[in-house]
DNA sequence: TATTTTCTAGAACTTTATTCTAGAATGCAC
DNA sequence: GTGCATTCTAGAATAAAGTTCTAGAAAATA
């Protein structure tokens, strides 16, 4: 109760406060899924970080559940967008290939907290009742791929191989390798940054898929 | 406390029967699983479907956590023996590294439920008690797989690459289509099975490392 | 200023996980 | 077989976490 009232803003941008809040939660349970994993996502642990109140927190997610998957879809865009913008910059097929694994290479890199909360939720995601727009999402991600593809492999650039199988192809080896090296606990016997092998894993995409 | 009485098998197999309640939780987590998800294996859920009390399921598994993370570990070691007993029984480096990417997608395909918990349960295992257990795992499989390689690749039949790589750009593809394809609610948007794909992943894999 | 909507607070409640004590089944020594 | 230790099961009691609910403050709107 005592956190809205100092600062009123009184013209400019009237909810900035009121996602402020909203945000903050979030944030805190970022901050509770870095240290201990998606499952340790608590309201309790959320309210403990944040000093939001029970009520507000439900007010805003209606569910633990629901904190975990907006969570998710606000990371998840974001990194669809990074990678994008990567792509619009490229110009041909081969450096459009390349932008597809260093653009999300590089984002992993820039963002391993997030980066790692996106693959823990994902299950939690896929599993409870915004499913469906997951599944879209993850859809229309790869759409939007094999679409920048297709012209390119009916010119003849790329290799005759079905549309379903370039984002696996593509894609697959960097999340694979980002996905293990999220996975070690921050020690000594990890693996070494996926930045050192930025160059190899972008090359062995286009090897994949060059005709 | 009447389901054991009745069949005595005086002599033969004096554990028999007490490992059979072990797995038949584990049996009814994997379908509360099947069903909802790993966060769905409940204590009452196994409870209703194998009839175990929660004394006797705390006494195999002392959590909920462990429930899951035995399921975990024995369904990934069946894998990794299936996938093993592929390679094994292929001669040369070619076929060697299509065994291992058709044997995982093969296991897949006859297995879609257990394939299924393994990625779903793998985040919930890793933020446990047992994340260390399953760390050395997935390195034991990929030293094992790098191991496979080496020879091969000072020979001059592979390309010359990170070893650390290796894993990610040969099972990296298939694994995320798999994944892809499980994560489908089986209804009639799906992707088709792997299956279908078979020989143009194994190929694909081929060509990643090929000198 | 009145009033409607949005947001917050925190106690009450529900559900789920876990602990604990008692006792049955089993294996083993004698 | 009898006694004893171990393993296993049962289910009530307890603890922890998620959710609902009512009251009221802050903000927006008129």
């Amino acid at each position: 109760m005592a956190s809205r009232s100092s600062t009123k803003t009184t013209t400019v941008t009237p909810s900035a406060e009121t996602t402020d809040r909203r945000q903050e939660i979030l944030n805190a349970a970022l901050a509770c899924a870095a240290q201990a994993g998606v499952e340790a996502v608590s309201i309790d642990g959320v309210r403990a970080r944040c000093g939001a109140s029970v009520g507000s927190i439900y007010h805003h997610f209606g569910s633990r559940e629901g904190i975990v998957a907006a969570l998710f879809f606000d990371i998840f865009h974001t990194q669809s967008r990074s990678i994008q913008a990567q792509l619009d910059t490229s110009v041909g097929v081969e450096a459009g290939v390349k932008a597809l694994v260093t653009g999300y290479l590089d984002w992993v890199v820039a963002q391993p907290v997030h980066a790692r909360f996106l693959f823990q939720a994902r299950g939690s995601v896929a599993a409870g009742p915004r499913s469906t727009e997951l599944a879209e999402a993850a859809r229309g991600r790869n759409q939007a791929l094999v679409a920048w593809f297709e012209p390119h492999r009916q010119g003849g650039a790329l290799r005759d191989l079905p549309c379903e199988l370039m984002p696996s192809l593509v894609m697959g080896p960097v999340q694979s390798y980002c996905r293990a090296w999220l996975s070690e606990r921050a020690g000594q016997g990890g693996l070494p940054s996926p930045e050192v092998y930025r160059s190899e894993l972008a090359a062995a995409a286009w090897r994949a898929v060059r005709a």
